[in-house]
DNA sequence: TTAGTATATAAGCATATGCTTATATTCGCA
DNA sequence: TGCGAATATAAGCATATGCTTATATACTAA
């Protein structure tokens, strides 16, 4: 992936929205796999309506997109936005969040689909 | 410098206070050279208990560090700190800040103490 | 010692943020 | 067709944030 320079401000936004813990480990886990609102609503034990409207800003920003599959919408890392280069580098600071995905497998919540 | 890995709660805090075009501004520059205080007011053209408030978040995260010279404050980056390794990297997909020094230069106003 | 400059801090205010609860929408399935 | 599950959205609220103005502190120099 290319590097490309971003401006001031589209990078103040960018950070600032990853300046949430929650929004953090979200973007940490679609490092991983997509993941659907019922995932995370189960690993971050968060309210769904909370998990959503994280979910909304991130999309809003284009750090992730969303599909539908039947029921469930799942939600991956927008690979081609501007800023994931930046995401990328960002996150070999970041510990591995492999485990939680595990965990939710373990207790046979993973949403498999397709 | 070694790449350390951060919590997720460390990180985020970082983040968030980078995810303001003030600071990251601010930030931006200390990779350049140290800064007095009347220098932010003039470059960023904001308040002086503004630009303080800015750099005692920054100092209190360990992500600055300050020296009296003379009748000035001097604030320079905490490079022994243990974010900054993400600085560096997150730095390299900003614009240089050089040409904001270079005016503040050309019009006088740069502060030489020692 | 006094005045001026540089900086920090405190208090107040408007706006932003992240949660909650309630409700709307969309889909799969009986 | 109708019901339940998954998700989105709206409204309300408590707290956080970033500015302002006013004031305190620390240093320099006359």
């Amino acid at each position: 992936m290319e590097k490309s320079v971003l401006q001031v401000e589209q990078a103040a936004s960018v950070l600032k929205l990853l300046g949430d813990k929650t929004r953090l480990t979200m973007v940490g886990l679609l490092f991983h796999r997509e993941c659907c609102v019922c995932e995370f609503v189960e690993i971050l034990d968060m309210s769904q309506p909370s998990v959503s409207q994280h979910l909304r800003k991130l999309r809003d920003a284009g750090l992730v997109k969303e599909r539908r599959k039947g029921q469930w919408i799942f939600y991956s890392l927008h690979k081609g936005s501007d800023v994931f280069p930046l995401l990328e580098s960002l996150f070999t600071f970041l510990p591995d969040q492999q485990e939680k995905l595990d965990t939710l497998e373990a207790e046979g919540k993973r949403i498999v689909c397709e």
